[in-house]
DNA sequence: AAGGGTAGTTCCCTATAGGAAACTACTTCC
DNA sequence: GGAAGTAGTTTCCTATAGGGAACTACCCTT
């Protein structure tokens, strides 16, 4: 007879839920992640050089990436005063506290992956 | 004077990228996450439950998301032989390991609105 | 002065995601 | 017989994501 949700009511579900799609949206789209993991491998990249590791991206996306995990402090980005100039891009210590979640999709992708292969052999 | 990706190169990071991306797309879009939790609290739901327990989603969204949930082994979808004929969804034993990540996304998100918060009382 | 490296921006285009509303189909309650 | 509940499907629409290519602008090397 119920007619209403009971489950994602409590107080507990809400903040969850909430907190889910605030993360949800900040990592949201095909790249973020990809330049979060690069970024937390080798420390101090440049902006071709992300060009390079971030396989199939192009200069519209990672320009536009960057800008946004700038934005949320996951990234830094310093103008050296080289001849020609230069960028230098790097995680910044709360970008570093993603790894345990980044750690965790790749453990689950690496699992699932490995668990298709098992479902074949059969 | 290297003008090739160096980081990535490496098979394990290849593995990992290759990882986040399946895991990605396998829950991609913005109900899967909420559709799970809600699966994960409150194990066997109808159809109807589930559209008052995870809130905004429409019916065609919920459907749909279903469907591409239980091809991947996620969630279970079950006709009960009811009068009017009901379905009881529920999450497999499989989808329950995306719990560790689920929490992960959940907390860092948490965390995160603190740390909004507090940079706000500076 | 031409080529190549730095770091982007801008414009144009298409594909997909997602929402609203209507509709199907079947059953039970009043 | 009509309302309401079950579980969806279908159609139409818009907004956003994302890709490609060209372009800017500055500097160094040859």
């Amino acid at each position: 007879m119920r007619k209403k949700a009971v489950i994602n009511n409590s107080p507990v579900c809400q903040v969850r839920m909430q907190a889910i799609s605030d993360t949800m949206s900040i990592l949201s789209g095909k790249w973020k992640f990809h330049i979060l993991g690069t970024l937390i491998e080798g420390d101090k990249l440049g902006f071709m050089d992300l060009l390079r590791e971030v396989k199939g991206i192009g200069t519209k996306m990672l320009s536009k990436e960057l800008q946004d995990l700038e934005m949320n402090q996951l990234v830094s980005r310093t103008v050296m005063n080289t001849k020609p100039i230069t960028v230098e891009y790097s995680i910044t210590k709360y970008g570093k506290t993603l790894s345990p979640l980044i750690d965790e999709m790749a453990k689950w992708g690496i699992e699932y992956r490995q668990s298709m292969i098992d479902a074949e052999r059969d």
